[in-house]
DNA sequence: TTTCTTTCTTGTCTTTTGTAAACGTTTTTT
DNA sequence: AAAAAACGTTTACAAAAGACAAGAAAGAAA
């Protein structure tokens, strides 16, 4: 179970067995269904989750209608960073799309974990660098291409995805309309 | 002038005064006047800037056109980051828009402070995090937002870079054209 | 299976944006 | 001071996207 979380660890950093056991013990395993919430509106979250099996996203509300923000499968940590972090209640909600198994680490235990655990920092910071390229790369997307562009790309670097998730909530993703994201496709089919 | 840099460190973590001093002398001070490439189209960077004066932006060419992505002012740090970290070529030039003052941060010399500075990773670590959470509400802001709604999102939050950078910059920062910024806060102006 | 819900597509109409070019203004350079 | 470059706005037209509603298709639940 905690196997494949080490083996996610090991691209970052040479923890010890010590270090392992520690790690080990400070998560805890949760299995969800589909549709439940990780995180929810206006409430605080002290909680980061490894997603050991399964399917997530993160949406908000706007004007009464979801708007997802982020999709990922398979293991990478999730949370809602920014409350998290800061304490402030999170505006997102964090949903599973389908049966999910997590492992979940509590703040607490995270903080316990930088002092107790000396390569502990370097392993987060070399995890936030890799999500802030990802981070970076997706916002240039949105600054640079057209919403057809984002989506041939989605299609070719994540096609996987394509099969698990309803095109309503890609389409938000892609920061367009359910609608458009149609017209989009059957555009693209019709040039091919 | 390394003081306003370690008034910015203070913020994150409680550096000794001989880690300052290792710090210090690993950062060289650079003047560049207006217009000037730190980080330049398809060549491989070294490096990290620390922004003591002046103004800076990050931008990339699409279709022959100049799409800014990024602008920042004082006291952030700035680096083409992909490349910094994987060392592939990178894609954006990042050059200043007034005269500026920098600190220059080398690639090994970093290197070199993870492992003589413990309080180093740390400090990176919280920097990543603040970091993260910025870009995580710009991605939300292109994906929740109307044009309009974060133009006038960056009106209210960062009055001062409307005056420091030419409109067109703008526009594409958010993702529009020129052309269309211009109409939109013709449409502001009409409605109040 | 049958029903119910969710998902996807299509059509019409409106709004917004992009493109390209022109024009006046301001700023920078020589 | 004169010339050149950069900047901001406007116009006309084309392309794309949004809103809304209707209906088909697919999937889940009873």
């Amino acid at each position: 179970m905690t196997e494949q979380f080490f083996t996610y660890t090991d691209k970052f950093v040479n923890f010890r067995q010590a270090d392992k056991e520690l790690l080990a013990s400070a998560m805890s395993f949760r299995h969800v269904k589909t549709k439940t919430d990780l995180v929810s509106y206006d409430k605080r979250t002290d909680e980061l989750f490894f997603l050991l099996k399964g399917c997530l996203r993160k949406y908000y509300i706007k004007d009464g209608q979801q708007i997802t923000i982020y999709i990922t499968a398979e293991n990478s940590f999730i949370g809602a960073f920014d409350s998290f972090i800061t304490g402030t209640a999170c505006k997102e909600i964090i949903e599973t799309l389908e049966p999910s198994e997590l492992l979940v680490l509590n703040k607490k235990d995270l903080d316990k974990l930088y002092k107790d655990i000396p390569l502990m920092n370097e392993f987060v910071r070399k995890i936030l660098e890799q999500t802030l390229i990802q981070f970076q790369q997706a916002l240039t997307s949105f600054i640079l291409d057209s919403p057809e562009e984002r989506y041939t790309k989605l299609l070719s670097q994540n096609p996987e995805i394509l099969q698990r998730v309803p095109q309503h909530m890609l389409a938000t993703y892609l920061g367009i309309t359910a609608t458009s994201l149609s017209r989009i496709r059957k555009r693209i089919v019709e040039k091919s």
